[in-house]
DNA sequence: GTAATATAATTAACATTGTTAATTATATTT
DNA sequence: AAATATAATTAACAATGTTAATTATATTAC
């Protein structure tokens, strides 16, 4: 019966493309039940003999997000220098893909995940993202002493909470006003966390 | 015709300690229309006359919890040493009411404020609050030539936004997993903003 | 190949919440 | 005390998540 799990496997991903559609056109508001079987071409009640529930559903759209994200994310720094300076830009562009996508920030960080859930893997895929997509860079540091071990694990936090921090700030109480002046603001935080470790400050 | 506004501002009163109470006890996911009205011991359909929508009404218990919060934060710390000591102090106890009170935190942080809202003075207020928790403390600062005030005010600007990362990961994705811990994390990361201008690292 | 049965999809229905309209109760004024 | 204005309540509606009942489709047995 090899086939049930391929025709299942089929339509999750007919309510998940759908749900990723929506999500990044019009937005986390304009996501419900009936507005995602719309778009899947099915019933709503459909949904329900696939997922649990709604949130299930959405939140499956994260691991694909965080495999896009990367991408671009890698692709945009592979021209950056290794160390410390690659740190600051993937940080900036890891910044710049939830500029680019708000509902995707609201899901990954607002977003409650499932009150009953054994969603614990969900958090945890989020809380360590940033670190995932430095991690190879933060071995290069060490491997050749620009920092030690301890006060990079320290930084890595760091850089994860003012990241987080700048973002929530500027999508949920638009401070500051606007795009030029939060990049700016990113700039001059990302500098000033790492410029004792020698990053460029473009 | 003064009566009608006492009038009219005690009833909003009423409103609004409902709201309040409700927030503190059972959390923002108990809150709606009905179960407010219920505990302030009217009609859901009264609170319209009073206030635009329910959000109007939540959004003006803010500045209630920032005088609240404000007390108890002052009144904790007034025996620390002032200078950065005191801003340290500030900023945990800071963190700590939040911790205490998560539903203040979700209506100051993550709650979309009204999308057609003037409401951008509630965001301002919210935004620098803990600059104004630790204004005369950075001033205290700055006139001891303890910090100068270029790095002072991005300084300013990351302990807002690591605070409040911070928070965003335990509260949305407890994380890390217990109180101990979160705490802990806490004064590593302040001692490690802080430490380079002579907080003594408790 | 068709009838019986299992599976999937849809429509109908219900619960919750925010909001507005219609109605009733209360207070104010003449 | 009657007429009117004001405030409060109940009724009603719309949007959304979810489940139950019904219909359509596919699979299996003969």
């Amino acid at each position: 019966m090899k086939n049930k799990e391929i025709q299942e496997q089929r339509m999750k991903g007919y309510f998940m493309q759908a749900t990723k559609e929506l999500l990044k056109g019009e937005g986390l508001r304009s996501i419900n039940v009936r507005s995602i079987a719309d778009q899947a071409g099915y019933s709503y009640a459909t949904l329900y003999n696939y997922f649990r529930d709604v949130k299930e559903l959405v939140f499956l759209c994260v691991t694909d997000f965080q495999e896009e994200c990367t991408a671009e994310i890698m692709q945009k720094v592979e021209k950056t220098p290794r160390g410390i300076e690659r740190i600051r830009a993937i940080t900036k562009a890891y910044i710049g893909y939830f500029v680019q996508y708000p509902s995707v920030f609201n899901l990954f960080f607002i977003e409650k995940l499932g009150d009953l859930g054994q969603k614990q893997p969900a958090a945890s895929l989020i809380f360590t993202f940033l670190d995932r997509l430095c991690a190879s860079e933060w071995e290069y540091c060490i491997e050749n002493s620009i920092i030690d071990e301890n006060p990079a694990s320290l930084l890595k936090q760091e850089l994860n909470f003012v990241s987080c921090g700048m973002l929530l700030f500027y999508m949920n109480r638009i401070q500051p006003a606007g795009y030029i002046e939060f990049m700016g603001m990113v700039d001059l935080q990302l500098n000033s966390i790492l410029a004792r470790y020698g990053a460029a400050t473009t």
